[in-house]
DNA sequence: TTGAGTGCAAAAATTTTGCATGCTC
DNA sequence: GAGCATGCAAAATTTTTGCACTCAA
């Protein structure tokens, strides 16, 4: 799934919002990110300064809820006690994720009955789906053999 | 599940921790919640000052987060904001939640597919399991039919 | 007796907001 | 031109931490 800018832009004014640059750069940085990287809006602001662009904390935060809210992105809160975005893959590519309450580690997986048991839900209760997480949360093997 | 007294101080002190009154205290409060109910540290912190408890802030987000890597509570990230907790019921009481963007109502739903899979994925990673949560983000009925 | 746990206040970390200005529709 | 979006700084919110004191094992 590649959204094109002027896809990007339709759905936007569908809404009533605008297409800037900073929310046009923002979706390009995320899509051209390695599947299942995550970042928080403080790392995505680095990243974004690093290739030159300024874009304010103010606005990475409001464009992220934004397209998360628009079902563009998928917000995590996994372990790191803030907030992570990643892009929402469609089926093929979407994954859930197992983390580790002693180690922090996260292990993406993949499972394609968990789609289907969202849609049975949602439908049930009438719910357009945007999204859906597994995480299991647990202790890793590492973990098991820590002392601590 | 009722945790009793003793089972709780004995799991700590397998790992080295004490027994304490506030510990016990928090523990039994979320016992005594109604099904389903999850309260934010501020929102606990008011309901024991109300019956007479005087923990502190500090004692209260220290102990959830010890509770919640014991399994015994679940920590959820639903849409208020901030972390909630609740007791982590076993299987025929485990529930899921659907979030609607919108209107961020939540409701829980149950099904017993999802620990299957969820033991399953555990057993390839070697993961001792504490909690599974599969959260479906959406838009509910009312959110669909609102201009905004 | 030892050191884990608590309470308090201060600090840190994260996220939101008000407002003047800029830019899209 | 109207009003949504941005940037900045300030504020609000949520969570963590240092330290002296308390209490469980």
């Amino acid at each position: 799934m590649v959204y094109t800018e002027e896809a990007f832009k339709a759905e936007l004014n569908a809404k009533g919002w605008r297409s800037t640059r900073q929310r046009e750069i923002i979706l390009q940085t995320f899509q051209n990110l390695p599947e299942g990287t995550h970042l928080s809006a403080e790392e995505l602001h680095e990243k974004l300064r690093e290739a030159g662009h300024n874009i304010s904390l103010s606005t990475i935060y409001r464009t992220v809820k934004l397209m998360a809210r628009m079902g563009i992105l998928r917000e995590l809160e996994l372990t790191e006690g803030h907030k992570h975005y990643e892009i929402n893959q469609p089926a093929p590519h979407h994954h859930h994720h197992l983390v580790c309450v002693k180690t922090n580690q996260v292990i993406e997986f993949k499972n394609s009955a968990i789609l289907g048991i969202t849609q049975k839900v949602a439908e049930k209760y009438g719910f357009k789906v945007l999204d859906c997480q597994l995480t299991i949360i647990g202790i890793s093997p590492e973990g098991q053999r820590s002392i601590l």
